[in-house]
DNA sequence: TTGAGGTGGATTGCATACACTGATCCGTAG
DNA sequence: CTACGGATCAGTGTATGCAATCCACCTCAA
C-alpha cells in the first residue's frame, strides 16, 4: 500500500488519502480537480491521476461529467465489507498460526500487552486504537502471504474512514482485549482453526457494532461526522 | 469488473484488457504509451488513465519514468495467489452454500453436467475450460456479497493472463471433474464446511499444477507463450 | 402554482506542447 | 581491450487550452 513514489500524481494521492482518514474529506465531500490542483499547487493533470488511483482503490467513487465524491458506503455495503474482511482477517490468522516468527510472536505479545495496560489505566482510548489496529496488522502481516497481505490491508483501507464513527459502548473496549487474549494465545499455540475462528467472530462483532451505531444514528455522513464525539477504532 | 463506460478511457482500458488475456501482450511486455495512443487513435492522456487503472488493478506494473509492463509473475507471488485465491473461494462456497438460490443452484448443476458430457465425449478442451471457469464463477457469485465477489474475482483476474500456460496433464480433467462433483453436492446439501475445504484444496491444487508446469519449463515468458501448445484452464 | 423548456455557468474529458528523467551509444583515456 | 564519461534520444511526467457535457436556475405559458 505504502509505495515510493518520485511522482507528483503520487504525493497527492496520499494528500488525498490522509484528508479522508483525517475526516478533513468526509464520505460524501466532493473532489474538485481545479480546487485541489490549485490547493496543492499543481495542474489538473496530476490531481486526475491521483483520483483516477483512488477510485480504483475504492476510496473515490466517480462517473463521467460528475464530479468525484469520497465513497459513501451503505449499511449493506458495510455489512458485506465486513464480512469478507473477517474472512480473510481470518484466513490469515490461521497461516499467522503456523508461519510467525518467534520474533513477530513476541512483538505482538508486547503490543498486546501494551494495550491491556492503557486500558486497565483508563489511558488515551485513541492510543488504545492504534494499538488494536497494529495489533491486527501484525497478524495479518505473519501470514507472510503478500497478496494476501496486501488484499486484507486494501479492504481494511475501505473502512478506515468510518473508524471515526465508531462508539466506545460501555465494555466494548474490555470484550474487545478479552477477544485479543484468544486469539493470542490461540496463534502463539498454533491452533491454527480456533485462531481463524476467533478473529473472524471478532472481526463480524466489531462491524455489528459499527452497524448498530450508524443504525441509532439515521442520518447523512456529514452530521455523524459532527456528532460522533467520542470516537474509538474499529479495528 | 465490467463497467459502463462512455469515457475513452475505459474503452481503451478494455481494449488493453483483452490483448492481454488473449496473449497478444505477454506478461513482460511493454505498453508504451505513444505507441498505444496512435494504435488506438486517440491522445495519451486516456491511455495514461487506463494504464494508471490497469496498474491499480495488478495487471500492470510501473516504475516513474519507466515503462509500464504486463505484470511478470514470479513462482513465488504466483503461488501466494493462488493461496490467497484459495481462501477467497473457499469464504464464498461457505457462504454459497446456505445462500444459493434454488434458481443458482440448478443452474450450477446444469453447467456441471455440461462439462462432464463434454469430458465424456472428449469435447473441445477450451470449451471445457470456459465450463469451469463459469463453474466457479457461478459459486463465487452464489455468496451475495459483493465486496466479496469483487475481491475475488480480481485476483482471478490476475492469474488469468497465466490460463494460456495451462497444460492439460493426463487425468488432469478426470480429476477435475470429481473435484467438482463433491464441490457441487456440497453446496447443494448446504454442507457448508465441506464445501469451504473442498474447493480451496481444490483451487490449492491446480496452482500447484501450473507451477509444476512452470518448473519443468524454466524459461521466461515469452517462451512460455510460444511453447505451450497444449492449452487448459485454471480456473 | 406548476411544469416544460431554454440558457448560462461550472466542471470534466481530451488533445497538444513542453520539461525532465533515465538509458543507450559512442568516443576517448588508461 | 576495457572502463569511464558525456552526449543523444526515447519516453514519461506535467502544464495548459479547448470542447463537450451536465446541472441549476430562470423564464414563460398553461
Amino acid at each position: 500500500m505504502t509505495d515510493k513514489d518520485p511522482t507528483t500524481a503520487g504525493t497527492v494521492r496520499l494528500a488525498i488519502e490522509r484528508d479522508i482518514f483525517n475526516g478533513d474529506l468526509a464520505p460524501g465531500d466532493a473532489l474538485e480537480e481545479t480546487r485541489l490542483a490549485a490547493r496543492f499547487g499543481v495542474s489538473r493533470t496530476p490531481v486526475r491521476e491521483a483520483i483516477t488511483q483512488l477510485v480504483q482503490a475504492g476510496l473515490v467513487t466517480k462517473r463521467a461529467h460528475k464530479r468525484a465524491v469520497v465513497s459513501e458506503l451503505d449499511p449493506g455495503t458495510l455489512l458485506e465489507l465486513f464480512e469478507a474482511l473477517s474472512e480473510l482477517e481470518g484466513a490469515a490468522a490461521f497461516l499467522s498460526a503456523s508461519r510467525m516468527t518467534p520474533q513477530e510472536k513476541s512483538e505482538l505479545l508486547s503490543i498486546h500487552a501494551a494495550a491491556g495496560e492503557n486500558l486497565q489505566q483508563g489511558g488515551d482510548p485513541n492510543a488504545y486504537a492504534d494499538l488494536g489496529f497494529a495489533f491486527h496488522q501484525l497478524i495479518v502481516r505473519g501470514c507472510h502471504n503478500s497478496v494476501l497481505i496486501d488484499t486484507t490491508e486494501w479492504l481494511a483501507l475501505r473502512v478506515l474512514p468510518y473508524r471515526r464513527f465508531q462508539v466506545v459502548a460501555p465494555g466494548r473496549l474490555q470484550r474487545n482485549q478479552a477477544d485479543h487474549d484468544g486469539i493470542i494465545s490461540a496463534i502463539v499455540d498454533g491452533d491454527a482453526a480456533t485462531a481463524r475462528d476467533l478473529i473472524q467472530r471478532h472481526t463480524l462483532e466489531q462491524g455489528d457494532a459499527l452497524m448498530r451505531f450508524i443504525a441509532l444514528n439515521k442520518t447523512s455522513h456529514a452530521d455523524f461526522h459532527s456528532t460522533a464525539s467520542i470516537k474509538g477504532n474499529v479495528l
